[in-house]
RNA sequence: GCGCGAGUGGGCAAGCUGGUAAAGCCGCUCGGUUCAGAACCGAGAGAUUCUGCGGGUUCGACUCCCGCCUCGCGCACCA
C-alpha cells in the first residue's frame, strides 16, 4: 500500500478516540503540562486554515510532552455566545441554540480531522447551561463583593434599528447594517470594577512570560499616571470643581478650566445666557462617534459662563466645555495651562484665552513649552526647578498645606461594561423590584438561570434586550412581592474569562472547579492565541483569576504563565490593471511576473488577509481531502515563524506531501507495504544523521521554531535515504520525531513499519547522543584581515597551532600571507581563524 | 503623533551570546528514468565582494550603537 492519508488518518483518529489516548489522567503525582489554545467562536462557516494554524503549536508541544512522560491537559471548547448567531436568528428565525449546536458539531468534526490531540472528554461550550451556571455564579460573587454594580454608561443607540450596537457594529458614526445614524446615550447598566485591580494587573505583568509587545499593550491600556487632584471653588456654588493633573507645578499658569461636555456638573453651573449654546454643543458631541471625536483634532468648545477660582492666584477663570476633555478619564475636568500643554495651547489660541508662562524656557507665543525649566510667576514656588519632579513635589506639598488638593494616581483603564441589550448571552442573575431597584442576586441553588426560548429575536425598539418579551420568565413572585429579572445579558467576554479553569474539572456539579484540580493543573503552561486579544480577553481573564484568587478559590494570581501569539495566515490576491480581483485559478506564473492565464495582461500580486470577498479563503476540508491532515500540519509548521503572518501557497503544501511520501519510503519497500526495517547495526554516518535530527528537532519544538524543525526532518530524511538506511535503531527515533507534526503517518509506520504495539504517543521521546550529534571534524573559515579567504578542515577542539598549521598549508591562504608579517591571530575554537597581517 | 516589530537570491525563509551569509521549501535550468507525460532520482545557476539606505564601534557586523527610508501591528486629544 502506498502512502494514503485518506485511509490511515481516519483509522488513527478512531483509534485515539476509542482508546482515550489524549485524555488527561487524574493522577496528580505526575508532572503536569497544560497547553491551551484560545477557543474559537463556532461560526456557521466552519474552520478556515487559520484555525489549524493557530492550534498546531500547542499540539506539537503537547505531543512532545506526552512522550516525555508528562500528564498533559490539552483541551478544546467553544466561545459560543456571540452576535453572528443572533443575527442569523433575527434574519432567518433560526434559534441560536440550534444554529450554534450545528456549528459546534461541524467544528468538532473538522478539528478531529486535523488530528489534534485534544482531550475531547473535557470539551466545554460557554452557551451550555451547565457551563454558564458558573459564569453566572462568579458574577453573583462579584456582586456580593461590590465589584459588579449598575451605573449610567454610554451606549451606541441606533434609533432607526431600535437597538443598542456594539462598538464594532458602528462605522463612522453609522450603523454597520443600513448605515443609520448612531447616538451616544446614557443607559443604566452593569459594570465590573476592573479598575480596582489596575495596580495588581500592572504588577502581575512582571511575573509572567508573555511577548513584550503584549505586556506593553496592557500597560498602556491600564495607563497609570501619577499626579494630583486639585479643588477649584466655583463662584456662586458650594461644590468645587475637581480636576486631575500630572502637572500640579503649573497651577499658577492655569488660566481657564475645561469640563467634558457629558459631565453632569455642566447642567448646574451653566449660566442662563450660555445655556442654549452649551446645549447645542452637547448635542453635537453626543451624535459624534468616539472615533470622530478623536480624529478631528480641531479644538471646539463653549463657555459655560461659570467662573472658578484658581486657588493659587485667587483669580477668577472661565469654565468651558470641550470634547478634547474625556469624561471617563480622571475627573472628567481639567485645569488648562496653555503655556505648558500643547492641547490647551491650541484651545487657548482658538478661543483667544490668556496664556501665562510659569516655567522658564521655550517660546510660548509659538507653541506650548512642555520641557524642563524653572518656575516663575508662581508665588512661593518661584525658582524651583522642574527637573527630577522637584517642582511637582513642591506643588503637591503646597496644595496639601492649603487644603485644596492632594497627590493622586489615575488610570486610563475604565470599568468593564458588563451588559449587552441582546438575547444570545448569559442572563444576568439579578432580581429587581418594579421600580428597577436591585433586590438580590440569585443563589447557587437557583442557578443556572436558563436563557428562555423566545419567539422573536429582533430588537424590541426600546433598547431593551429581546428577553423583556419573555413575560413568563421575566416575572417572579417572592414574599408577596412581584419582582422582575434583569433582561440584559452578559458580554461575549464573560464566558471566556474563566474557561481555562473549567477544563480542569469540566463535569463538577458542585463548584466551577475544585481547588484540588486547579491547584494541580493551573497555571496554563502554554497559551496560544492571536495578538488581537491583548487588551480585551487577556485582561478580563486576568481580572477574574485575581478575583477568584482573592476569594481563596484558586491558588494562582495569574492564569497564563507563558503566552505566545500566532500570526495570521494570509493569501496571495491578484489584481488586474483595473484593480479588479483575478481569481487564483486564472493566474499564470511566468518567472518573476504574474499574468492572467493565456493573455499578456499582467496582474499584481498582493498579500492580504483571507476573506470571502477576496475569494482567497482556503478551506481545510479541501486541503485534507487532497493531501491529508499530516501534509497540512507539516506545511503550516514549515511556512515560517509561528508569530508571523505568512501567505498560504498551494505549491508549498504539495512539497510537504512529497516529503511525507519520501519519509514513508524509508520504512516501506517502494509503494508496497512491505516493511524494509531491519535489525542491522547502524553505521556511524547513520547515527550522526539521526542524532543531529533528535537534537535539532527537540530543541526547536521547545522554542516553537516549527519551521526549522521541519527543515531538520527534511535533511535527515534525505540523508538517510541516500545512505539506504534500514537500521531500526535509526529509523525508530526518526519516526518519533515526526510524530508531533504528522501523527497519523507516524502511528501507521510505528504499527506496520516498525511492528510496535500500543501506539506511538507515549513512547519515550528519544535523547540525542552528544557523541553523534556533534561533529569531531569541522570545516572552519579562515579570514585574512577579517575577510574570508579559505577553508580548513580541523578537529572541532583543535588548538590554535593546529589551526594555523592547517591554514598555512592551504594554498588560497598562502597567497594572502606571502611576504607579509603576521601581526596577530584571532582564533576561537570551533568558530573562526582570523589572521591579521601587515 | 507615540510605541513595538520587520526589511536577507524571483517568492517563503535559516543564521546560536558578533565569527565561512543564504540551511530547508517553492520557482528556474540541465541530466537520468520513461514511447511520452506524471511521479521519482541526481546535478546546477541564483552575490555584478553581499543582508533597506548612510555613518560608527571592532581583528571581524545580517547581528551592537546613531541617523534616515519603507512596510506591518498596537495605542492614540488620558490632562
Amino acid at each position: 500500500m502506498p502512502y494514503e492519508p485518506s485511509s490511515i488518518e481516519p483509522r488513527w483518529q478512531r483509534y485515539w478516540d476509542d482508546n482515550g489516548t489524549f485524555c488527561a489522567k487524574e493522577d496528580f503525582s505526575l508532572p503536569k503540562f497544560y497547553a491551551l489554545d484560545m477557543f474559537p467562536y463556532p461560526s456557521g462557516k466552519g474552520l478556515h486554515v487559520g484555525h489549524p494554524a493557530s492550534y498546531i503549536g500547542g499540539d506539537v508541544l503537547s505531543r512532545k510532552r506526552r512522550a516525555q512522560g508528562y500528564n498533559v491537559l490539552h483541551p478544546m471548547g467553544y466561545d459560543a455566545f456571540g452576535l453572528p448567531a443572533e443575527q442569523k436568528a433575527i434574519e432567518e428565525g433560526v434559534a441560536p441554540q440550534k444554529s450554534t449546536a450545528e456549528a459546534v458539531e461541524n467544528f468538532r468534526r473538522q478539528l478531529k480531522m486535523c488530528g489534534f490531540s485534544y482531550d475531547w472528554s473535557r470539551e466545554v461550550s460557554t452557551a451550555d447551561p451547565d457551563y454558564y451556571k458558573w459564569t453566572q455564579w462568579i458574577f453573583t460573587q462579584l456582586f456580593d463583593k461590590g465589584l459588579a454594580y449598575e451605573a449610567e454608561e454610554f451606549v451606541n443607540w441606533c434609533p432607526a434599528l431600535g437597538t443598542v450596537l456594539a462598538n464594532d457594529e458602528v462605522i463612522d458614526g453609522k450603523s454597520e447594517r443600513g448605515g443609520h445614524p448612531v447616538e451616544r446615550v446614557r443607559r443604566k447598566q452593569w459594570s465590573l470594577k476592573i479598575t480596582q485591580y489596575a495596580e495588581q494587573l500592572l504588577a502581575g505583568l512582571d511575573t509572567i512570560d508573555w511577548p513584550e509587545m503584549t505586556k506593553t499593550g496592557q500597560r498602556e491600556r491600564i495607563g497609570r499616571s501619577e499626579g494630583a487632584e486639585i479643588h477649584f471653588k466655583l463662584v456662586g456654588h458650594d461644590t468645587p470643581l475637581v480636576v486631575f493633573t500630572t502637572r500640579p507645578d503649573t497651577l499658577w499658569g492655569a488660566t481657564y478650566m475645561v469640563v467634558a461636555p457629558e459631565h453632569p456638573i455642566v447642567e448646574t453651573i451653566t449660566t442662563e445666557a450660555q445655556r442654549e449654546a452649551v446645549r447645542a454643543y452637547q448635542k453635537r458631541t453626543a451624535s459624534m462617534s468616539e472615533i470622530d471625536r478623536q480624529t478631528t483634532k480641531d479644538k471646539t468648545g463653549v463657555d459655560t459662563g461659570a467662573r472658578a477660582i484658581n486657588p493659587a492666584t485667587g483669580e477668577q477663570i472661565p469654565v468651558w466645555i470641550s470634547d478634547y476633555v474625556i469624561y471617563g478619564y480622571g475627573t472628567g475636568a481639567i485645569m488648562a495651562v496653555p503655556a505648558h500643554d500643547q492641547r490647551d495651547w491650541e484651545f487657548a489660541k482658538a478661543m483667544e484665552l490668556t496664556i501665562r508662562q510659569v516655567i522658564s524656557g521655550g517660546d510660548v507665543e509659538s507653541a506650548a513649552h512642555d520641557g524642563e525649566g524653572v518656575l516663575m510667576a508662581s508665588g512661593p514656588l518661584d525658582g524651583t526647578t522642574t527637573e527630577g519632579g522637584v517642582a511637582i513635589k513642591a506643588a503637591i506639598q503646597w496644595l496639601e498645606q492649603h487644603g485644596c488638593g492632594t497627590a493622586r494616581i489615575t488610570y486610563k483603564l475604565r470599568d468593564w461594561t458588563f451588559a449587552r441589550q441582546r438575547y444570545w448571552g448569559e442572563p444576568i442573575p439579578i432580581l429587581k423590584d418594579e421600580a428597577g431597584n436591585v433586590v438580590r442576586a440569585l443563589t447557587q441553588a437557583e442557578l443556572p438561570l436558563v436563557l428562555p426560548e423566545v419567539e422573536e429575536y429582533a430588537p424590541t425598539g426600546t433598547g431593551e434586550s429581546p428577553l423583556s418579551r419573555a413575560q413568563d420568565w421575566l416575572r417572579v413572585e417572592e414574599g408577596g412581592r412581584s419582582l422582575v429579572r434583569e433582561t440584559d445579558t452578559m458580554p461575549g467576554s464573560a464566558g471566556s474569562s474563566w474557561y481555562f479553569l473549567r477544563y480542569c474539572d469540566p463535569k463538577n456539579g458542585e463548584a466551577f472547579c475544585s481547588r484540588e484540580k486547579s491547584d494541580y493543573w493551573m497555571p496554563v503552561d502554554l497559551y496560544v492565541g492571536g495578538p488581537e486579544h491583548t487588551v480585551g480577553h487577556l485582561m478580563y481573564a486576568r481580572m477574574w483569576q485575581r478575583f477568584l484568587h482573592e476569594q481563596g478559590l484558586v491558588r494562582d494570581p495569574e492564569p497564563f504563565q507563558k503566552l505566545r501569539h500566532q500570526g495570521m495566515i494570509t493569501a496571495f490576491t491578484y489584481y488586474d490593471p483595473d484593480k479588479r480581483i483575478v481569481p487564483y485559478a486564472e493566474v499564470e506564473d511566468r518567472g518573476a511576473h504574474h499574468f492572467k492565464k493565456g493573455t499578456d495582461i499582467e496582474v499584481v500580486q498582493k498579500i492580504e488577509k483571507m476573506s470571502k470577498r477576496k475569494g482567497n479563503v482556503v478551506n481545510p476540508d479541501e486541503v485534507i481531502r487532497e493531501y491529508g491532515a499530516d501534509a497540512m500540519r507539516v506545511y503550516i509548521c514549515f511556512l515560517g515563524p509561528m508569530d508571523q503572518d505568512k501567505p498560504w501557497a498551494s505549491t508549498g503544501i504539495k512539497a510537504q506531501w512529497d516529503f511525507l511520501r519520501r519519509f514513508w519510503r524509508l520504512f516501506f519497500e517502494g509503494d508496497a507495504d512491505t516493511p524494509r526495517v531491519t535489525d542491522a547495526e547502524p553505521s556511524e554516518a547513520e547515527l550522526r544523521v539521526v542524532h543531529k535530527a533528535i537534537a535539532k528537532v527537540s530543541d526547536d519544538i521547545e522554542k516553537l521554531a516549527l519551521n526549522t524543525a521541519i527543515s531538520a526532518l527534511h535533511i535527515a530524511t534525505r540523508d538517510l535515504a541516500q545512505l539506504g538506511t534500514t537500521a531500526r535503531a535509526v529509523l525508530e527515533p526518526l519516526c518519533q520525531l515526526i510524530q508531533p507534526f504528522a501523527p497519523h503517518i507516524a502511528e501507521q509506520i510505528w504499527d506496520k513499519g516498525l511492528g510496535k504495539a500500543g501506539g506511538i504517543s507515549y513512547a519515550k521521546w528519544p535523547e540525542a547522543d552528544e557523541r553523534y550529534a556533534k561533529d569531531d571534524v569541522i570545516k572552519m573559515g579562515v579570514q585574512i584581515l577579517g575577510k574570508t579567504r579559505g577553508e580548513i578542515e580541523i578537529p572541532a577542539d583543535a588548538d590554535e597551532a593546529t589551526a594555523m598549521a592547517a591554514a598555512t598549508a592551504n594554498e588560497a591562504i598562502q597567497k594572502h600571507i606571502e611576504g607579509k608579517a603576521i601581526v596577530r591571530v584571532v582564533y576561537k575554537v570551533g568558530r573562526i581563524l582570523n589572521i591579521i597581517v601587515k
